[in-house]
DNA sequence: AAGCTCATGTTAACGGACTTTACATTAAAG
DNA sequence: CTTTAATGTAAAGTCCGTTAACATGAGCTT
């Protein structure tokens, strides 16, 4: 009906934050109706400008999407930091608070989350956003390295096999059943509570001491 | 250049099993270039037939996906299935040749495995292909069901919740690591080692005799 | 066997999205 | 102030999605 900006505020010709303007364009579109679910004309209404302008800002909307990874995965890598919180209190409750802040991500960004996980983007072919990657990966990694010192030597997993197992636990339940409405479930858990409980039984697989 | 059927070939006005070629058509397509990465008219050219055609089988993409899912995931159950083999030779054994499976279906069939996951469509809004989605998780149930069964009482965890939990690990090691060469981390082992090792470490935190 | 009927295909036409090219505007540098 | 480059628009071509009208022929009825 009307356009992003209304007659008050009526827009100039230079719009002057467009770039932003389209990755936000674009988080509202996928989290509406998924990675697949929007085309750049769209994100472009959305902006309020002409189905040519995001052009000069992204090549196509791979880019646009890959931009929309590359800060999801820098975001995604300092929610996790804060989680990890330099091993505080203890590094066993901080590792829970890792897991825990993953899923929190999934659920807060959704479509940030979608377009890190879900939009088809190969990282490979974009430098920036591979090193954000792992950026965000590292942090998990770090944390098995220190978790991994409270084992006896003789008994210590190699960290890196460990933080790709914590991995790839949270991606799976933050995948199957960690965003509010799509196709799930009916869970006898919150996905929080499926992950805690599963972090908890694979410690204890590992020889951490149990809690209590 | 040339029809997918040649000269020799001539093909007649009836295609004759039209929605079968459309479903391998979409497989193809969706193996090639992702789950987004084909279009209604695409399947249909490579099916060798005229863009309206389609339409007479599926109402629109969506329904042609959300086909290509359902037959994934029956084909998915029947290949969990036959990695359990109702608990042979021991069930522990056979566990872990579920998540063998599932990963082998998820590396020789990413196209079913995409279409099943990770192209957005919704299982709720259409009957089959959400009980076909529930007789492949019935599997994993089932298995679980009978493992617990191993444990004393007093120890059994909930076997819903073992499920979810294994369920969650194999999807995420799948996603992550499982296809050939989209994005991938160098990995210090394959994915199947990955994750018969998450998986062992979960079973030991379970209480689960190691093996040896 | 002849003819009817309907599922299954094609052709044609319209609207919308993507993309490129040429042009317009304005912010910034000199 | 003038120049220049960045940023946006307009217009046109191509392709896709969708629908409607028409064509074909496989199978049933008689």
């Amino acid at each position: 009906m009307s356009l992003k900006r209304n007659d008050r505020e009526e827009r100039k010709y230079h719009h002057g934050s467009l770039r932003e303007a389209l990755i936000k364009a674009a988080r509202e579109l996928i989290k509406e109706k998924g990675p697949a679910g929007f085309t750049f004309a769209d994100a472009a209404r959305s902006a309020g400008v002409s189905p040519a302008a995001p052009y000069r800002h992204f090549r196509d909307r791979d880019a646009l999407m890959a931009d929309v990874a590359r800060e999801g995965f820098e975001r995604f890598a300092a929610m996790l930091s804060t989680g990890w919180a330099n091993g505080k209190p203890d590094p066993i409750t901080a590792f829970h608070n890792i897991g825990r802040a993953y899923l929190a991500f999934a659920r807060a960004e959704p479509a940030y989350y979608a377009a890190m996980f879900e939009s088809g983007i190969s990282a490979d072919a974009n430098p920036d956003l591979r090193s954000a990657s792992e950026r965000a990966f590292a942090v998990l990694r770090a944390a098995a390295d220190q978790l991994v010192t409270l084992l006896p030597a003789a008994k210590r997993p190699p960290a890196l096999m460990m933080s790709l197992h914590i991995w790839s636990m949270s991606h799976g339940i933050a995948s199957l059943f960690g965003r509010g409405d799509a196709g799930r479930r009916p869970l006898p858990m919150s996905a929080e509570e499926l992950l805690e409980s599963e972090v908890l039984i694979y410690l204890q697989g590992l020889g951490f001491p149990s809690p209590r």
